[in-house]
Formats: C-alpha cells, sequence, structure tokens
DNA sequence: GTCTATAGAGGGATAGAC
DNA sequence: GTCTATCCCTCTATAGAC
C-alpha cells in the first residue's frame, strides 16, 4: 500500500470528502467507513491493513476498534448498505411489469445509478465478493447474487415469451454477460467525468439490446 | 485460505491434473506454476500464501525457493506466459485486415480461446492485475492492456467507418462493455461444462454484434 | 529437490491510561 | 474518542544439512 505521514495532517476536507463519495456522512463511523471503503477499493480488501485506514484517518490503529469490533465488520458494513439500496430498487422494478424492454432498461438504470452512489462498494464486491461470500459472515452475498441472477433471468424469460427478445438467446449466458458489462463500470467510472451515470446506461441499453453493427442479421429466424 | 493437511497426501495424479488443465507440465517447475495458479485465481493472489501454494505440492514451503525467487516471480510466470499467447494472436488477427464483423468474430473466439487455455491466469490477470501492474515487475501488465484497447478499438472505428457498426457507438464504451464481457467468463467458466469455449463465443458474438432484442430499433439513423 | 530451522517484518486485535 | 504499548500470530524469505 501507499506510504502516508505517520502523523494526521489535514482533518479539513474529510467530511466534505465523505459527501462527494455518496454517503450521509453524519458521524465518525460513516467517515471511517467512506475511507475505508475508498482503501478496499483500491487497493484491495486482503491488502488494506487496519493501519492503512486508521493512517488515512489521520488515527492510530488501535482508536478504529472503537468503532469497530473487526476489518471484517467494516467490509460488512459496506457491502450491506449498498446491497439493501440496489436490491430494494430491483424489487420494485420487477414488480412494476413493465413490458420488457423497459424493464430492462430500468434495471440498467437502477444499476448503474446505485454503482454512482455506492462506487467503492461495487469495486468491492466486484474484487473480492467472492472470497469474502465464503465467510459465514458474509453468507448474504450468495443470496445477493441470487436474487440478481433472479431479477434479470425473469425479464429476460419474459421477454423472450412476448416476443420482444431473440428466441434464440441462452439466458444465463445473456445474464453473465450483462452482470459482467454492469458492475464492472465501476472500476473505471469517475463521478463528474466525460460520462454521467445516466448517459452511459443509455449507451449501454442500446449496445445490449440492439447491439453495436447495423440492422442485417446473419439468422433470420430469430 | 482453506485448510490442509499439514502433510503431502497424495502426489498420484499431479501432473495429469496439469495437464488437464492446459499447461504442457513438462517440468516440476510448471507443475508447480499450474498449482500455484489455481490457488491464486480461487483465493486471490494476496491471500493466498506460499504455505498454501507448498502444502497443495506435498512440499515444504522452503522448497519453493529452489524453483523461484519469489511469491512474485511464480505471478509473473504465469500472467507473462498468457498476455504473450493471446497477444501473438491478436496481432494476427488484426493484421489480417478481414471486413469488421469478422475481425469482431475473431478477436472473441481467440479471447475465449485463449481464455480456455490459460483459465487460471485470465482469473488472476482480472482480479488481481490492477494491483499487481503497481508493481516495476509487472510493468508489462499496462503495456498490455493498451494493445487490448489498441485492437478492439481499430475494429470498432472501422466498422464504423466502413458501415458494418451503428454512428452512434461511442468506441471507448463500447470497449469497455466488450473486455467486461469476454474476460469475466474466465470467473465461471468450466471446461467440459455446459458450453464449450467456442460456442460461448457464438452466442456472444451474436448478443454483441445484433443484441438481445428483435429487429425493431427506436432510433432509426443509427 | 526437499527438509530443518529460523530470521525479520508486518498483520489483526486488546487493555487500560488519558 | 484517541493514544500508548504490546501480544501473538502468520507471512515471505534465507541458510545450510541431507
Amino acid at each position: 500500500m501507499a506510504q502516508r505521514s505517520k502523523r494526521p495532517a489535514a482533518r479539513a476536507s474529510r467530511a466534505s470528502a465523505a459527501r462527494a463519495a455518496g454517503r450521509a456522512g453524519t458521524g465518525r463511523r460513516d467517515e471511517l467507513l467512506t475511507i475505508a471503503a475508498d482503501l478496499f477499493a483500491t487497493g484491495g480488501y486482503a491488502s488494506t491493513t487496519v493501519r492503512d485506514i486508521a493512517d488515512a484517518a489521520g488515527i492510530l490503529s488501535g482508536s478504529l476498534y472503537h468503532h469497530f469490533s473487526s476489518k471484517e465488520e467494516m467490509a460488512d458494513a459496506i457491502l450491506s448498505g449498498f446491497l439493501e439500496d440496489v436490491l430494494a430498487q430491483y424489487d420494485e422494478i420487477v414488480a412494476a411489469r413493465e413490458p420488457a424492454r423497459e424493464t430492462f432498461a430500468a434495471l440498467v438504470s437502477a444499476t448503474l445509478l446505485a454503482m454512482d452512489r455506492h462506487q467503492s462498494a461495487v469495486v468491492i464486491y466486484q474484487n473480492d465478493g467472492r472470497q469474502l461470500a465464503a465467510l459465514e459472515r458474509f453468507a448474504y452475498l450468495r443470496d445477493a447474487g441470487g436474487r440478481f441472477e433472479a431479477a434479470w433471468t425473469e425479464v429476460l424469460q419474459r421477454g423472450i415469451d412476448e416476443g420482444e427478445f431473440r428466441r434464440s438467446l441462452d439466458v444465463p449466458l445473456a445474464y453473465r454477460l450483462i452482470r459482467a458489462a454492469l458492475w464492472t463500470v465501476a472500476s473505471w467510472y469517475r463521478s463528474g467525468g466525460e460520462h454521467s451515470a445516466p448517459e452511459i446506461a443509455d449507451h449501454y441499453v442500446a449496445m445490449l439490446l440492439d447491439g453495436i453493427a447495423r440492422g442485417r442479421r446473419k439468422k433470420a429466424k430469430d
């Protein structure tokens, strides 16, 4: 991990940094979680030490244990907050039962807006989720994965049944492609960068639904 | 990491396991690299210890240093072998200058076949590449990323210029979607599973080029 | 090529003062 | 809420015997 000065430095703009990262940032705990999330996302959960987090927060490592009982608890708080948020939105969208194309676009938008609000958490979920999910404490990560898959599988199958999506589609493969396309945005997205999250959503919906090629299909009976 | 018995166990089928994983497996070094690659891919580079690797190989950790001078050297050998292989194929395909659609399909195929041959390496490249690339020793990972991007950017732009791909395409965004879709296959693919690598390639080419929706576009002048 | 034995650094976490 | 001080463990890597 990067070196940091042994002793604090500017505590000044930490609260605003927390707000910019999309968290409420009311208490010290949330502030520390934002700092930890940034470090976990940048350097990986396993390679980030509690001393790294304490240094970035301008305190000593022992002091972190006044707020959290373990390093795992920090990752837990970061991930569960993000997942509750995004899954609640998935449930609403699926329950609305709009036509498949509209539901599809709504799920893409909801995913990328959640990514914008919880960027660090999404990166951690992507990079470290599989290993964390092996721990009992993070069993809910497996459930969350199942709920994502169920939502997308439902829309894709419904789209095929209703004649909106290609009959030749392999639903599990399509889900994996979509999942990869959406969540990995978190690893390169920069808030305030070239494209806003809704702009990316529009481009992605267009590419995923209609493809990158113009008109012409090779097989006619799709 | 998972617990393993303190003392060796079956050395019997290790060579065949190495062959099944797609490596030549001629010497002891390659055998150990295959074992290390599997563990790095499953548990992450940072969380996999040299003792884990030694245990899986049925030797003690000190003995590994007869074959490798460091843990980094193992990751280096695994990743550089994979990247040399796949980038050589990319160069051939781009140099052939087939029509954009054909080049596109060839790149997808080459990527997924390389993924099949070097599955563990691809998983490591995906999960740990960013952090490893920060080390001087792994600077070539950054170069490799640039060459992947250059190849895809060239095809995509040429496809637009030749009228095969949509004019509304944002090339960098399209590249990122494609990159995510292809490399993440390594994290769920099982050799001998439901779909072979070429079958996945066909499905992915169809979805990426022509989309998952049937006919009808919303905007006509794409 | 593997083992024994261990150095030396850095990790997560704790107890109690302030 | 933070600091001091430190425990105990695990990690990578080394030296030399077999």
